[in-house]
RNA sequence: GGGCGGCUAGCUCAGUUGGUUAGAGCGCCAUCCUCACACGGUGGAAGUCACAGGUUCGAGUCCUGUGCCGCCCACCA
């Protein structure tokens, strides 16, 4: 049985996202260790590489004013390694203060020597099949990192921000043509690489679309707000006659061909007609720079417009910026807009709210620019995956997400896999530009690990080399450069089932262990990674790499947001399991495992001084220190750093969603604590059947079906179904009714031995049930009971397992289920439940003892009064009769049940008035009841057409509460009399 | 714009194929420090199942539409 494991985030804590899905694969691994499969776990990925290069580039810019262009390629990778063992010894503690077995020794990061092989060998061979190419693609360039970032990696915020709006002047314009085209742009530097300006192609047709919208819009907005709409609805009237001539006119000159002169650079760029530009907007013309904006870039290719990039690799301007060469884009900024207003084309500066797209690592906006990349052609692979999910050879749970995947997947769109870092696999690239084909056969005559081909396009040599790095001069004469890019880290990660395992080597544990049997993991990442997984497995390996894929919720914070460092809403699982403990954090975590797509999390900080709890609010969660409230004292949460904020108490971050589990913990522990105080002469001998009393086989029934229901619930990952069954279990049945049912057999001697072994075994059973969810009080109990009874079990005792981690996980025990025992205990429950009640509402102290009578019929009379006993010590109650002739006491509480209607004599006891009031109430419940009964039945369309079984059950109902209520009348009477 | 999920007690959530009077934990009220457990026991109060239609003898559950919250993907799915 084998689990991919998903590895945590590299630079930040781990929170309780992550918390959940390692315990998660940790249940499973223990459960299916219990059931006799053998496990492996294969853990973390490093798919955040990037993020720990980014913040270390961070680090080196603000801190130490300098980037990874002045350290070197190998310094900044020895930095980042110090980093990260830093951050695995942390994370490693971590997960192992939560329990988790987690193996990271074999295979620390996809550097490791055997899966960088792996990599080498996948890109060779899609080189080789010519699934991987050269092309073109407008890159998220972070100019503040100096690195590229991936499309995910980038937000959207709305900043204040200006449109500057520019004029380009006409070449040798026309009589009555305009001398002038105003454009407007929020980034004016990037008027350098424009290559065109663009108007629509039939601005009055766009007009009219745009105008038909709007009344569109009109006709369903609210009152309140159309003025607005007509507003803009007026504007866009005065544009026609404003604004459309001169486009109409623009657009002719367009279709002549005619140019302009790009100020400050001075070069022709050509006035082109397309639908990009909006005549709605601005001056309804736009610059086009295909090189730096997405938008820009389409209109380029439709155009065929050149394509001009003004950017740097560390994001100065290049020297197509001309003048402006070397300048940052701040300062190219700047200049520009002064130089433009100088020129008297700057037509004015409008102060505009924009939304810009912004660098997550960095938190600054992010420039895009046109570059060459790598892509993975996916036509095929993409079939290959989608087909392994629609013929089933993959499964996912829930079924709902396989949609998404095979919608993602059904897009076969390109993967472009190149990364602009230094950190990450290398890709095994070199280019020659001066060798002849006939140089390359002659060079790598004897070898079949290398493989070429040309790139017309910059008229050069692309050489892969599979098994090990080219020198420069491994061509004779000619020079080999290295590509400087490296691959995506899923690209490793894709991997991660097969090259952990040996791959490309035939191992014996690739052999034994794949196709391994389920990954675990958040549905945020089913596109980048699973989708992935799936397609290089079957590509390298021809199978898949799991059978089973599992989606668990994600845990959003109390405002329903997801859990991120950037938003500071993480909750630590340390905070979690210092308050709670780790089997809380666990099992808690597990018990919310819903099938749902979300779990909501509220927190709050408690105060370390007062222990007052703080509403955590949107502001107060990112602070390093907070001040409490309640007590005015200060403390520090997760995101202290600095000594002075450290040094003060630690205010934890907690949640009352563990406080569930925390109890139920206690709860175990101290019913194996009573179990254990009560084996004095505990002798392990086998148990027959007639020995058992009525409570051991009810609880060996009950066990045997919540045995049933954990496992099938666990085996179709209904983690919170197999939680809530075996709490409950544990709780209510075994805590609350064999235990304290068991009590007067273990003070007698002669009945203590029976009582006993099965007081034994099914604490075993319980124990080993929990352990996944809850491994160290389980644990703990189970090394205590091998102590005072290591040899237990039914119906013959065998030596207890040295761990309860490689104990057998227990099976059903069908045989003992019994309905009859099951259906006698729960009119016991009812009855005593009644008994209690009528002992609550009359205010009788629980020392002072009872009687009652019970009428019901003899089948139920038989099946209660064995358990008199029972109600004497649970309840005080002591029954007087039984059947269907119990007379009712002269005064009496009464309380009608399904089966039996209960007369608890008050002599010396009653509190009238609360009897009265109590029965006043019932009856008016119990006419309710009737009264929508009868209305029912005297529904033809119900008699004829509901099921005769239904029908027949309303009836009986019907009868049972008019019994009910003539009783309550009868006792009402009898109270008035009294 | 598309897709997905949620809306059930003050809060966080269960509710299996439609079928008696819709459940749990926390919180609240009352009571009990009873010999495993006050992180406990016992009892209680508390819900127009988001809204509007429809199917059905019968709807929290099935269908259609609407609203709000959230997530994912994305200018054409």
């Amino acid at each position: 049985y084998t689990i991919v494991i998903p590895p945590p985030n590299v630079t930040g804590a781990l929170h309780l996202g992550h918390a959940l899905n390692n315990s998660l694969q940790d249940i499973l691994i223990r459960f299916k260790r219990m059931q006799g499969f053998n496990s492996l776990w294969m853990p973390g990925t490093d798919h955040a590489g990037i993020a720990t290069q980014a913040v270390v580039e961070r680090r080196l810019l603000t801190e130490e004013k300098q980037s990874r262009h002045d350290l070197g390629r190998d310094e900044l990778v020895r930095r980042i390694w110090q980093w990260k063992d830093e951050y695995e010894a942390r994370i490693l503690g971590q997960l192992k203060r939560m329990g988790c077995s987690c193996d990271w020794q074999r295979t620390r990061f996809t550097l490791d020597p055997v899966c960088a092989r792996a990599v080498r060998h996948t890109f060779f061979q899609l080189f080789k099949e010519r699934l991987i190419y050269r092309g073109k693609r407008l890159v998220n360039w972070d100019t503040f990192l100096q690195t590229a970032v991936s499309d995910d990696e980038v937000y959207h915020e709305a900043v204040a921000g200006h449109f500057w709006h520019l004029k380009y002047p006409v070449i040798d314009p026309r009589p009555g043509e305009p001398t002038h085209v105003t454009i407007a742009t929020t980034r004016p530097e990037t008027m350098l690489g424009d290559t065109a300006v663009a108007v629509h192609r039939d601005p009055a047709a766009a007009l009219d679309r745009a105008e038909a919208e709007l009344k569109q819009k009109l006709a369903e907005t609210p009152e309140k707000e159309r003025e607005a709409v007509q507003a803009q609805l007026d504007a866009l009237a005065q544009r026609r006659q404003t604004v459309l001539p001169m486009l109409v006119r623009l657009r002719d000159m367009a279709r002549a061909g005619r140019m302009l002169k790009l100020p400050l650079v001075d070069r022709p760029i050509p006035l082109v007609a397309d639908e990009w530009a909006k005549p709605e907007l601005g001056s309804g013309c736009v610059k086009i720079t295909p090189a730096h904006d997405p938008n820009d870039y389409d209109v380029g290719k439709r155009q065929k417009l050149p394509m001009v990039n003004i950017l740097n690799a560390d994001g100065t301007l290049n020297a197509n910026a001309g003048a402006y060469e070397k300048l940052t884009i701040p300062k190219a900024r700047e200049r520009i807009v002064s130089d433009m207003e100088a020129l008297g084309l700057l037509v004015e500066v409008e102060d505009r709210e924009i939304d810009l797209a912004h660098s997550d690592r960095s938190k600054t906006p992010i420039e895009p620019y046109l570059a060459d990349q790598w892509f993975v052609r996916m036509e095929q692979l993409a079939q290959s995956a989608m087909d392994a999910v629609t013929d089933g050879r993959v499964k996912i749970v829930p079924g709902r997400y396989a949609q998404g995947y095979l919608d993602w997947l059904g897009e076969k769109r390109d993967w472009p896999v190149s990364r602009q870092l230094w950190w990450g696999h290398r890709i095994p690239i070199w280019y020659c530009a001066t060798a002849s084909e006939a140089d390359l056969h002659r060079a790598f005559a004897d070898r079949d690990d290398v493989v070429w081909r040309r790139d017309e396009e910059n008229d050069r040599w692309l050489i892969c080399a599979r098994e090990e790095d080219l020198a420069d001069d491994a061509v004779r004469g000619h020079t080999l450069t290295r590509d400087d890019d490296v691959l995506d880290t899923w690209f490793s990660s894709a991997l991660w089932p097969h090259s952990t395992l040996g791959w490309p080597e035939p191992t014996p544990e690739l052999k034994y262990y794949y196709p391994t049997s389920v990954l675990v993991t958040s549905r945020d990442i089913i596109t980048l990674w699973v989708a992935r997984m799936v397609l290089t497995g079957l590509h390298n390996v021809g199978d898949v790499p799991f059978r089973e894929v599992f989606i668990h919720p994600k845990i959003l914070d109390g405002y329903g947001e997801t859990m991120s460092k950037t938003k500071g809403n993480g909750v630590d699982p340390v905070d979690v399991m210092d308050k709670f403990g780790a089997d809380a954090l666990r099992f808690g975590l597990a018990h919310l495992t819903t099938e749902t797509q979300d779990v909501r999390m509220p927190v709050e900080f408690e105060c370390p001084h007062c222990n007052k709890l703080i509403e955590q609010t949107k502001k107060n969660r990112v602070l390093p220190r907070v001040k409490c409230a309640h007590c005015g004292l200060e403390f520090s949460t997760q995101w202290a750093t600095k000594a002075e904020d450290r040094s003060l108490a630690r205010g934890a971050v907690v949640s009352d969603r563990f406080e569930l589990a925390r109890n139920f913990c206690n709860k175990l522990w101290n019913a194996a604590r009573f179990a254990m105080l009560n084996l004095e002469g505990y002798a392990a001998a086998a148990v027959r059947d007639d020995e058992l009393a009525i409570e051991d086989r009810w609880v060996l029934s009950r066990l045997a079906t919540v045995t049933e229901q954990a496992t099938e619930a666990l085996e179709s990952y209904r983690f919170a179904d197999a939680m809530r069954s075996l709490y409950e279990f544990a709780w209510d049945e075994f805590c609350s009714f064999y235990v304290e049912m068991v009590k007067g057999r273990l003070q007698d001697e002669a009945r203590r031995g029976v009582a006993q072994r099965v007081l034994v075994h099914t604490l075993d059973a319980l124990v080993r049930l929990l352990h996944p969810a809850m491994p160290f009080v389980t644990e703990e109990i189970w090394q205590r009971l091998a102590e005072l009874a290591p040899e237990r079990g039914l119906p013959q005792p065998a030596r207890a397992e040295a761990s309860v981690m490689v104990a057998s996980w227990p099976r059903a025990d069908k045989p003992r289920q019994d309905s009859q025992i099951e259906a006698r205990f729960a009119s016991f429950q009812e009855v005593l439940r009644g008994l209690r009640e009528i002992r609550s509402r009359q205010n009788i102290s629980p020392k002072t003892p009872i009687r009652f009578a019970a009428r019901c019929d003899r089948a139920t009379a038989d099946l209660l009064r064995p358990m008199e006993p029972y109600f004497e010590s649970l309840a005080g109650a002591h029954a007087t009769s039984w059947g269907p002739e119990a007379a009712a006491p002269a005064t009496n509480a009464h309380l009608s049940l399904k089966s039996v209607e209960l007369f608890v004599d008050l002599a010396g006891l009653i509190d009238v008035a609360a009897e009265r009031a109590r029965l006043e109430k019932e009856r008016g419940r119990i006419q309710g009841a009737i009264a929508a009964k009868q209305n029912k039945l005297a529904n033809a369309n119900f008699v004829e057409r509901a099921p005769t079984d239904v029908v027949a059950k309303e009836r009986a109902g019907l009868a049972d509460l008019q019994g009910q209520l003539g009783s309550i009348d009868a006792a009402l009477a009898a109270l008035a009399k009294s």
